[in-house]
DNA sequence: GTCTATAGAGGGATAGAC
DNA sequence: GTCTATCCCTCTATAGAC
């Protein structure tokens, strides 16, 4: 772990976030980083693997800056606040944008799949676990697909951030529904016990089949 | 409207598919299309200009494509089904890859946001009439923000879209995830009468707080 | 409208001095 | 580990023949 090494990955995400996957390259990076040219192929070979190296630094960085804030969410309202609040300081700061570069980059080059992947999926855990604690005493928690939903939710938060990027009033709406949303969620699932059982027996009905 | 400048729309589209934002190029671009490299050039300005152009042409087909499907949905669990169509098909013929391709390259390209956005906006403005239609008679309805709402789940689709491209297996469990939400979303809805007016009361109070 | 040819910049990657 | 220098390729864009 020379300093080369971080200023490198540094520079690439950093590279990554301002001019795309499409213009990211050894030069552009090494510009970014203070380095010279040669060393991004002396430390990892390749750009490919340069990227995907940045990729796993930069999501194990900003996902452990949320552990903490992750840990405190107790409710659908909440994870969907916690949301919003990523969504605003990681445009700033540009770390889920550059998951989404990595992102489409690799949807032609597999060598970046398993990393992009990788990265995803640090994200998708978080997740999970709070949506395993938010969902425990909900009616629809025991037959709710826990992990697929986490990632959908995910997944869904790339393509919020790509929006964001040519549409950021679009985007802000679309943020704000949720929101709503997550609140209204809140109150269907505050029924009363009666109303409860009832949902529990129809979703037995209804499971049954599937 | 010359053979030639569909050919290089086309082959534009083929190229950000298969070779992604990063791999496509006037070169890249004339070869799919079987035309000399130039031609891109004279029939128009620049390789960007190309671009937004092919986003637009490519969008518009697409979703003309599928205004009999959204027609005919009268529920959300329809409208997911419908969803998960299109996901498949079009991911076998790759327009809305090509769209994830787009919004990637106009983070950094903003002579590429506005075509992104509007290609993005005919899904949405689809996806509006839908959920509008679905929500009439739903308890939620009139307080729902059905257009944030519609910008939220055409944002999600491009995130699936790339997830999808380097995790296959996790995007259909997401998808399935999803497809299983809305089963359950209707049973909610179908309560009976009594919790519906308990709701709606609920929904008045909680919602002239904000 | 279409072609060839080319200028000029930027790209990945390596060799070899230090 | 770092640097310079370089090879060879690809890129955008244009000029000019047809």
């Amino acid at each position: 772990m020379t300093d080369t090494r971080t200023r490198l990955l540094d520079g690439a995400l950093a590279t990554l976030r301002d001019k795309g996957i499409a213009g990211t390259s050894a030069r552009t990076i090494a510009a970014a980083a203070g380095v010279n040219q040669a060393l991004v192929f002396y430390h990892f070979g390749t750009v490919d693997e340069l990227l995907a190296a940045a990729c796993a630094h930069g999501a194990t960085a900003r996902v452990a800056a949320y552990a903490d804030r992750f840990a405190t969410v107790t409710s659908l309202a909440e994870l969907l606040q916690v949301g919003v609040e990523l969504h605003e300081e990681e445009r700033a700061e540009g770390n889920v944008v550059v998951l989404a570069q990595i992102l489409a980059g690799a949807q032609a080059e597999p060598k970046l799949a398993p990393a992009a992947a990788a990265a995803l999926n640090l994200w998708i855990a978080e997740i999970e676990t709070v949506l395993h604690r938010v969902l425990a005493d909900s009616p629809l928690g025991p037959v709710l697909d826990v992990p697929g939903l986490a990632r959908s939710v995910s997944a869904a938060f790339i393509g919020f951030e790509l929006y964001d990027g040519v549409d950021p009033d679009g985007a802000a709406r679309a943020m704000s529904a949720l929101a709503q949303l997550g609140a209204l969620l809140t109150l269907v699932e505050d029924l009363g016990p009666t109303t409860r059982r009832l949902l529990r027996s129809r979703i037995r009905k209804a499971t049954t089949g599937s």
